[in-house]
DNA sequence: CGTATGACGTGCA
DNA sequence: GTGCACGCCATAC
């Protein structure tokens, strides 16, 4: 296995292990990533990730604002309406 | 290494 | 509540 895991891939890791129905801040995820300062690298990497197996849709902005989304925005919302509960 | 970019966070007007 | 500026980290070139 490689050991050399970049931050992303933590990040896809820890995004992965998110519950339905659950949402955690891109703060939240940077902090189990191992770098609770890296928020910022979580939204760059997330951005620049495509795989549909990370329900990226259940990370969200610390103000409960969503930050965006690799299909579009409106997809995020509308995932999250379906497995809000 | 320095610069540029980005789905952020916080502070202030 | 909204908008703007600065700071933060990781990645790409």
């Amino acid at each position: 296995m490689k050991k050399l895991k970049r931050f992303s891939d933590l990040v896809y890791t820890v995004v992965r292990k998110i519950p339905k129905g659950s949402v955690l801040t891109y703060k939240e995820v940077a902090k189990r990533a191992g770098s609770p300062l890296a928020f910022r690298a979580v939204g760059t990497i997330l951005s620049k990730n495509f795989d549909p197996a990370i329900p990226c849709h259940r990370v969200i902005r610390s103000d409960g604002a969503m930050g965006g989304y690799n299909r579009g925005i409106s997809e995020k919302i509308r995932k999250l309406k379906s497995e809000a509960r």
